[in-house]
DNA sequence: GCAAGGTC
């Protein structure tokens, strides 16, 4: 009898990705019943120690079984909230995936071996064990050592997953384990804290209504709330700004018929007396000398390969499209083919990609890249730079097909082109330049000047999002020269207050705390807005002020994480953190280019909720990422085998179990913020 | 009527 194998991926494009290179091409297709996206395919193949095998290759959608508290406590009448703590929770499969577990039970009643193929990563390897327990229940032998076993891979590349299928490694049971205590725990918290919520501060608001419709929900989450607490904060930053004063030194020379300005090496001061002293010494110097004439090559980084985090921001910043809806379209693009995975937090690409074949693909039809993607195949090509980043599930995102744009609605253009633009740019070279930096001495102080002069403009010919032009044209200056300055004043100026919160520094901020990910983020920033704890709104221009001398610094500051090589970068940054010393930290990012970028104000119910919260003064925020965060230690101490999951549930709900106590004590203080915020415009 | 995480 010949030995059977069951393989089941994590999403019907791994598992046809999979059989196609395992068969050759040659996989029997089968349709499940049930089943809408998941095929069957049918191939031999011969594995180094079960030999020739009969394979068939499947695959689940995501997480296979759903949780859910038992029958007696799901009305929301039927217990007090906090019963939730210990309520028994069931696993079961959800009607629409029923199809799905049905065909993998089936499958595995005349399987040897269970192949696993999920993604490499923490939830991967728990929808493993799920996959596992399903195909048990059909074939309880393959609960014995060996028989149960998973691939390791990070793309879909030919030799990466032959690689993978010669290679089996075990299912790792603690990331399973730390999955499992995130999933019910952000049951019992979200559950508990939301009924709560809803129950004592919705209903409260809708009797000040007078109204007798339900309530609308409010929900408290470990990613929806810290996610609201960002806008939120930003919020008060910017009502409680209180502008300063400040005062710096403006020189101008006059040169060839060119007014070369010089800034301040310090910037700007806070004191007035003390800037008044230091101008007054420059006049008496009546001269200034050039100190410093330097030119030298500079150039602008490419962009990094593309991850989920950055295409939603550049979709936000270039696309003008929220985070959600860049993602509802990557994902119209990933079905169709035309893109890779659009969820991933990888900005490296693997060694052994063949990125050329990648590259040559763009240069069919007639798209407005099609010259530069040749140019790459004529020995322009530039290996990728490689970002920090690596989830070891997935390639970062990149066209896999070429297709005509015209073919695409116009939202899926816009995201397409940004795609491909942004992978042809990573497989450029850099830009190159010349940059000029002078120095003078006026008296006692140092003012400064530079020029660039774009040389090679390389990946910036087909990435029109970044933005790297060349300056007037200096005059030149000798080091020693003296001269007098055409003009030389002291300048006072006001510090001007952070904009509210852009929808790309939100997400930053998410990304930078472990809030959510990838793939739900965007989830997060919807929920919050369906829940109505914020309003966006665009940004509109803001008129530039007169005392900002460096407004061209702070929009790189913001546009460009990958900064050009060189000096410049030095200075632009130093700026920012003056300013915020300010209290003015976003100032840069609140003017400029940046159009069709979306803000974020929380509503009086938000403001009320994070108000509510925190004046109860409890030492861990719920409002904050800090819990969160400590989930994320938790699990990761989980996988590492410092804890296992009963403990780490025990330790986590004893702690929420305590403030849920002491919200319930201070009930009064959140209904005292709701009616600060929510019922002050009625009085 | 609840969460966050997969995925279509």
């Amino acid at each position: 009898m010949v030995t059977k194998v069951l393989c089941v991926a994590e999403k019907p494009s791994i598992a046809k990705a999979v059989a196609n290179h395992l068969s050759g091409g040659t996989a029997q297709t089968r349709n499940v019943v049930n089943a809408t996206y998941n095929k069957n395919f049918l191939f031999p193949f011969n594995f180094p120690t079960w030999g020739q095998c009969d394979v068939v290759m499947t695959s689940v959608s995501g997480h296979l079984i759903s949780h859910d508290f038992e029958q007696r406590f799901k009305k929301w009448s039927s217990c007090d909230p906090s019963a939730l703590f210990e309520a028994n929770i069931e696993s079961f499969v959800e009607d629409g995936k029923k199809g799905i577990a049905k065909n993998i039970e089936t499958q595995a009643r005349s399987a040897h071996f269970l192949y696993i193929w999920t993604d490499c990563d923490r939830e991967g390897e728990n929808i493993g064990t799920e996959i596992r327990d399903i195909a048990c229940k059909g074939n309880s032998r393959l609960n014995q050592p060996g028989k149960t076993v998973r691939a390791r891979f990070s793309n879909i590349e030919r030799a990466h997953i032959m690689n993978a299928a010669l290679h089996p490694i075990a299912l790792d049971e603690a990331q399973a384990n730390a999955v499992a205590s995130r999933i019910e725990l952000d049951l019992r918290i979200g559950a508990s804290y939301t009924r709560n919520l809803t129950l004592n501060v919705a209903n409260f608001i809708s009797r000040r209504n007078g109204s007798d419709d339900k309530p609308q929900v409010i929900s408290y989450g470990s990613c929806q709330f810290p996610t609201l607490g960002f806008v939120v904060e930003r919020y008060f930053r910017v009502r409680n700004f209180v502008p300063e004063d400040f005062w710096s030194i403006k020189v101008m020379r006059k040169k060839d018929g060119i007014d070369v300005r010089f800034r301040w090496a310090r910037g700007h001061l806070f004191d007035r007396m003390a800037a008044t002293i230091l101008f007054e010494r420059c006049i008496m110097a009546k001269k200034a000398r050039v100190t410093k004439v330097q030119t030298k090559p500079t150039s602008k980084w490419k962009p990094l390969p593309l991850t989920t985090v950055e295409l939603q921001k550049c979709g936000s910043r270039f696309l003008r499209m929220d985070s959600q809806r860049v993602m509802q379209v990557a994902e119209a693009l990933y079905q169709k083919g035309w893109i890779s995975y659009p969820r991933t937090e990888t900005d490296q690409f693997d060694r052994g990609m063949d990125l050329q074949a990648v590259v040559r693909k763009q240069t069919q039809g007639q798209t407005q890249w099609t010259q530069h993607a040749q140019g790459l195949m004529n020995g322009e090509f530039s290996q990728p730079r490689n970002g920090r980043n690596n989830d070891k599930a997935h390639p970062p995102i990149h066209p896999v097909n070429f297709v005509n744009p015209t073919t695409l609605n116009q939202e899926e253009q816009r995201v397409h082109e940004f795609v491909v633009r942004r992978f042809l740019a990573c497989c450029s070279k850099d830009a190159q330049g010349s940059k000029t930096d002078i120095s003078i001495q006026y008296g006692p102080e140092t003012f400064n000047t530079s020029g660039l002069i774009v040389l090679e403009r390389n990946y910036l010919e087909v990435y029109p999002y970044d933005k790297w032009t060349s300056s007037q044209d200096l005059p030149e200056f000798r080091e020693g020269e003296v001269f007098e300055p055409t003009e030389a004043n002291l300048h006072e100026g006001q510090t001007s207050p952070p904009g509210y919160l852009t929808e790309p520094e939100l997400i930053g901020l998410m990304d930078a705390n472990g809030i959510g990910t990838d793939a739900t983020m965007a989830e997060h920033i919807a929920k919050i807005k369906e829940r109505k704890y914020v309003d966006t709104r665009p940004r509109g221009r803001r008129p530039r002020q007169e005392d900002d001398d460096e407004d061209e610094e702070a929009e790189v500051e913001i546009a460009d994480e990958e900064p050009e090589r060189g000096a410049a970068r030095g200075r632009g940054r130093g700026r920012g953190r003056g300013r915020a010393r300010g209290r003015g930290g976003a100032a840069g990012a609140a003017r400029g280019a940046t159009t069709g970028v979306q803000e974020f104000i929380p509503t009086t119910l938000g403001v009320a909720l994070v108000e509510g919260y925190e004046n109860m003064g409890f030492e861990t925020s719920l409002t904050k990422p800090f819990l969160r965060k400590e989930m994320e230690l938790r699990m990761k101490a989980i996988c590492e085998g410092r804890k296992n999951k009963r403990e780490v549930i025990q330790e986590s709900l004893d702690q929420y179990r305590d403030v849920y106590l002491r919200v319930q004590q201070q009930l009064p203080v959140l209904h005292a913020a709701v009616r600060k915020y929510v019922f002050n415009e009625n009085g």
